[in-house]
DNA sequence: TGTTTTATGCAACATTGTTTCATTTAGCAA
DNA sequence: TTGCTAAATGAAACAATGTTGCATAAAACA
C-alpha cells in the first residue's frame, strides 16, 4: 500500500504541519510531475513562499525529486521510497507531452550508465524522451 | 573552415543587421553554451527584447538549437551546420558542470532511439549528463 | 504548561520572459 | 541613387517565477 502523507513526514523526520500535508496529499493523487503553479491552484489561499520552501525542503530530504523535463517550468514528483537527505534515488527517465505539457516518470526506464568524455567527471545523467502522451494519443 | 556570421545569416535567409551579427560573432567564439544573460553581458548596450526576438528567430530557422541541460536558465549553442527551419539535427548530449554552471554541446554522444512506453509517441530525446567539466577538474 | 526550534506570512526585490506599438533599417526595384 | 515596403528594433507595460529578511505563529519536547 501506499504510504500516507504523515508517514512520508515522520520517515523525513520532517514536522507534520498544515501545508505539508495538504502538498503531501496532493502529490499522493497525482499522476504526473507537478510544477509550482500546478500545486497553487489546488489551494484556495496559499502563501506562494511558503510554497516554495516546502518544495524546496521535499526536495533536499529525498521527499520529492526534480522531473527535468526540458520545458523552461521545474517539476517535481514523489520519490520511489528509498530516497534520503542523503541519498537520492531516482534513476529513471522522464516523458514530456509535446501536447499537453505534462511530464510523467517513466519507472522502468532506467538511465543506463555512459562513459564520460575525457577530463570530465560524472556524478549523474538525465533522460528525457518527448512526444505525444497516452491520453493525447 | 568556420562559417562567418554573414554566410550563416546568408544560408539562412535572414537580413543582415548589427544586432544578428554581433551575436552570431558571440556564439562562434563560444566554446560552451549561453544563456539570454551570458550574451548581454558582451555588450554595452543592447534592448533586452530585441535579444530575446533574435534568439527566438536563430533557433526557428536552425542556426541554433537550446541545450537542455536541466538546469533553470535556457541556453542555446550554434547549429553544426546542416539544420534549417525545417530539419534541426542536433542529437547529441549536454554536459552540464555543477560546479562552473557551463553547458557543453557533446557532439560525440550520439542520442540513442528507445522504445516508447506503450501507448506513447515518440518525437524526440534529451539526454544530459552532469558532474565535473574538463576545466574545473 | 512553558520553552525552544522551526515553519509560516508578508513585504520588498530580482530575474526572466511576453505583448503592443511607434520608429528605424535592410533589401529591393524603379 | 532614391524611394518603397517589409522586417527588425527600441521602449513601455505587464506577467510569471523565484529569493531574502524579518516578525509572528505553530510544532515538538521537556
Ligand atoms: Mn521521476
Ligand atoms: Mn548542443
Ligand atoms: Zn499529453
Ligand atoms: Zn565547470
Amino acid at each position: 500500500m501506499p504510504a500516507s502523507a504523515l508517514d512520508i513526514l515522520v520517515q523525513h523526520s520532517l514536522r507534520k504541519t498544515t501545508v505539508r500535508m495538504q502538498v503531501l496529499d496532493i502529490f499522493l493523487q497525482a499522476k504526473e510531475a507537478l510544477s509550482h503553479n500546478d500545486i497553487e491552484l489546488h489551494f484556495n489561499q496559499l502563501d506562494r513562499i511558503t510554497l516554495y520552501r516546502t518544495l524546496k525542503t521535499f526536495e533536499e530530504k529525498g521527499v520529492i525529486h526534480k522531473a527535468i523535463d526540458g520545458s523552461e517550468k521545474l517539476k517535481y514528483a514523489l520519490c520511489s521510497g528509498h530516497c534520503s537527505e542523503h541519498a537520492h534515488e531516482d534513476h529513471h527517465a522522464h516523458f514530456h507531452c509535446d501536447h499537453c505539457g505534462k511530464t510523467i516518470c517513466i519507472e522502468s526506464m532506467h538511465i543506463p550508465a555512459v562513459q564520460a568524455p575525457v577530463g570530465f567527471q560524472l556524478s549523474g545523467a538525465y533522460r528525457v524522451l518527448k512526444g505525444t502522451c497516452a491520453a493525447c494519443s
